[in-house]
DNA sequence: CTATAATTTCAGAAAATACTGAAAACCCAG
DNA sequence: CTGGGTTTTCAGTATTTTCTGAAATTATAG
């Protein structure tokens, strides 16, 4: 491996934590190196840049295409494939959130239908099976309203994120605003 | 393992999914069944519960109490550990994701931090030095706004979550409001 | 169609992770 | 203290995951 310092320190951080976010070592370090570049990069250059073989490259390029993390493109004139991370950090938030839900949330929640449609039929699955509901009702409430959330654009949530706390405010003033906005014909 | 049928699907589920959520599967099923059990229950219970060795279940009754997803409590002229999951499905949603961010968010901002503090000194650097910018005011302000979030109370929480979409019209009329509340002395 | 460039697949090697049993350490009642 | 019940540690083994090189497949320029 053979990058610029900061960069190297990127890459090397990103295949560490690979691990704690579920992805290996390769995909961090491919994914990293994506994001940083100026350009973009075909197997070769992420294979040369990373001290990876090529057919491993080729095996992390497709999980981060699975992810749609990357972007696939052409140079003109050039046969070979090149890849880049879409940019807007926003974009990738929402991206990873869908994708993660897909892969660790829903399942889950499929489970947990199928399990609250039985008929439990000794007294500890009755117990397990009230368990079960709240954890569905949680995981519901949860995913529904990241549905809302995904719908905003980035300049709406930026708000949101900025008011933060405040929102608890904006809340308890509610109830009264509602009666205000009568008042005013707006 | 025999645990009655729906108990044993969700432990079974939770140990196939652990691998997705960065936990193994004997994290996983043990956590799943300390979460439907009525009683706590103490390592043994477990170990002969899943069939897992004695040394096992204390490994990873370890690494959940690490997580801070379990409790550890005694039963009265018994000398033996007891271990329950708390009940309150919030509660584990702020363990989880405080736990995460510990664990997955703060060393890259702190990463981040310090190359953000440096001098580039190729083309290169100077580039992957301002995609890392972005990445740390991203991060920085998402995580400023998980701390927010997690002072709310659960009630708080509820409403928010309920609210959903609706945020946003809430959003576009504090402008208005603002304005309005002056004039209705409160 | 052919030749060659580019990518993917896959079997097996290498590395990392999970799991066990035995031994050590700990803890408390007597 | 001491002894037995309980938990933890740890070295070795089993399992899973990652990674590679070679071969197969795919794509395209000529």
């Amino acid at each position: 491996m053979n990058l610029p310092p900061l960069t190297q320190r990127f890459v090397l951080h990103f295949g560490e934590m690979g691990s704690r976010w579920g992805i290996n070592r390769t995909v961090g370090q491919i994914y990293a190196l994506l994001y940083v570049s100026a350009e973009p990069l075909n197997a070769d250059d992420v294979g040369e840049a990373l001290g990876f073989s090529r057919s491993n490259v080729s095996m992390g390029l497709k999980e981060l295409q699975s992810w749609n993390l990357v972007r696939l493109m052409h140079q003109p004139g050039d046969r070979r494939e090149y890849f880049q991370a879409p940019e807007d950090v926003w974009a990738i938030f929402r991206t990873l959130a869908t994708e993660r839900r897909k892969r660790e949330i829903d399942p889950t929640l499929s489970m947990l239908r199928d399990a609250l449609m039985e008929q439990p039929a000794v007294t500890e699955d009755i117990h397990a099976q009230a368990r079960m509901k709240q954890m569905h009702e949680f995981i519901e409430r949860m995913t529904q309203w990241l549905d809302d959330v995904q719908k905003m654009d980035s300049a709406t949530l930026d708000a949101l994120m900025k008011m933060g706390a405040k929102v608890q405010k904006l809340l308890e003033m509610t109830d009264r605003v509602k009666k205000v906005v009568k008042n005013v014909s707006s």
